[in-house]
DNA sequence: TCGGCCATGAAACATTTGTTGCACGATTTG
DNA sequence: CAAATCGTGCAACAAATGTTTCATGGCCGA
């Protein structure tokens, strides 16, 4: 059942392209990665660049279901028309309902999340840095939904800072580490309404040890912002839908572990040189290839 | 006076035009107004379309300096060529000290986060949603940075679709997890650029068990795109800073998952309601007081 | 090992493309 | 008023485009 989703013709090519003779599979790799040439430029001038041969191609055209290439890039030129710009009339009327609401509750959700964005104050961010470049040691906690951004946050601060980040409760019983908080050290938690105890009791454990605390929230009167040292806002209830938004959260941490890495200067750079170097060695990425 | 700017075909275009004959005005307008279709129809295919002379064009190119059509053509084809992501060592350049160079960071950073969501394509997420609604069961897998998008994805499905979701690997090795992917179930794969060979493997997985793949990237060209029902697209490269943005992404993550579960109807509402019920009767959340 | 199949590149094909020469009418100039 | 000039559409042209055919070479099954 279902359509195989034709949405775009790219997405038609990538579909089939595993089930493709080697030579098309080469042609259309390079169409997807040069479809703005495959609208523009003629056949022969792309396989030349690609250095294909012309047949192919119209081969790939009908291999995945046009009648030649004048269609597959007649199709193409279609999916990359500019979008017009929305005749507002048009775009207020209809809301909710429809054959495509999904479409209109996403572009919705990204609108209101793109405007929360600039809303997030920045100095705290920056301050709170300064904090975190001059920690020993740095705890962070995020429950639920917040427990990725607590992850994203504890992965790109280890990228530069590999022995003094880690995330509370990761290798036992939180218990075990919010014992182990020491003064001086640095405790983040993130978290929004409505607000699990288990951050709360961070929060506390970190007040209690004399450590520093990073409030990532979506209130001043949270109950982890308490007592807090820096409290950096973001909007969790700015979109609609169902569930709150995180994108600002996520936005904070990022640029957070940026401030915070440009901080570190030298040091931090050649740090993370060192990790890059080690990810590389033990070959985790995939390499690189035209 | 010098020069009158001439940046751009379509300045030079409208410079020009009040010094030409009539009927080339006509044409230049049309020109102007539609360059998308300039730089991808024909000739011919445009006379038809302005109800000139397709001679007309080529004269056209001709008074404005152009040695052909093709030229022009090629001038304005150029002129619309989509943006280059940053090139690494242009990015790495500029702004970098003053007084509060960070919180300069941190602005444009977000700014340039917020202007890349509204560029998110809406309609494969959309569709995408539309087969996670029919899936019988939902494996994720996201590694290293995209592990925490991975995570808020599967915590949210979860919320409303408890027994049918899970993260590749998350109880044991992936291998396990890959070995039991069934045809007609759905993968999600989250990467970008550099890609891990993990997230590679499930996507291969995906496609050999015959499952659905949807994959979260940066770009079509991913190698784990390839193959895959859906291609969700962010910009990992849109914001300053070392690190590539994860904004996008998780924006995606969250609207797929706020459009599968209103597909879900009153019976996905059902399911959130005894899941809160259950945490709420667990203690999870401090109770709310002013 | 043989025979059929498929993938692939080169060349020939008909079609379409951009261009140019020509004729006709309008406009300007002496 | 006549002659020259310019703007315009039409049609023929050579060049290019996309397609198809054919021969070749490799691969797998019998």
């Amino acid at each position: 059942m279902a359509e195989p989703a034709k949405s775009s013709p790219l997405s038609e090519l990538r579909i089939a392209l595993p089930s493709l003779p080697m030579r098309l599979q080469e042609v259309g790799r390079f169409v997807a990665a040069n479809d703005y040439d495959a609208t523009t430029r003629s056949m022969r001038d792309l396989a030349a660049v690609a250095g294909a041969d012309p047949a192919a191609f119209t081969r790939l055209a009908k291999a995945i279901g046009y009648s030649g290439w004048d269609e597959l890039r007649a199709a193409l030129t279609e999916a990359r028309r500019p979008a017009q710009i929305a005749p507002f009339s048009i775009r207020a009327k209809g809301r909710r309902h429809g054959p495509n609401a999904d479409v209109t509750l996403v572009t919705d959700k990204l609108e209101a999340e793109a405007a929360g964005l600039p809303r997030i104050p920045v100095p705290p961010i920056a301050e709170a840095a300064r904090t975190l470049h001059d920690a020993k040691r740095i705890w962070i906690a995020g429950y639920r939904s917040c427990r990725s951004v607590a992850e994203l946050l504890n992965y790109e601060l280890r990228l530069f800072r590999p022995e003094q980040v880690q995330i509370v409760g990761a290798s036992g019983p939180d218990d075990l580490d919010l014992g182990a908080i020491r003064p001086g050290e640095i405790v983040i938690v993130i978290g929004f309404m409505p607000y699990t105890h288990a951050s709360v009791r961070v929060a506390q454990a970190a007040y209690r040890a004399g450590a520093k605390l990073i409030a990532i929230a979506d209130s001043v009167t949270a109950p982890m912002a308490e007592g807090a040292d820096h409290v950096l806002l973001f909007e969790a209830a700015a979109s609609p839908g169902f569930f709150p938004s995180l994108t600002g959260a996520i936005a904070i941490a990022q640029s957070l572990a940026a401030v915070t890495f440009s901080l570190g200067g030298t040091a931090a750079k050649k740090r993370l040189e060192n990790t890059e170097a080690r990810l590389a060695a033990a070959s985790t990425y995939v390499s690189e290839k035209d």
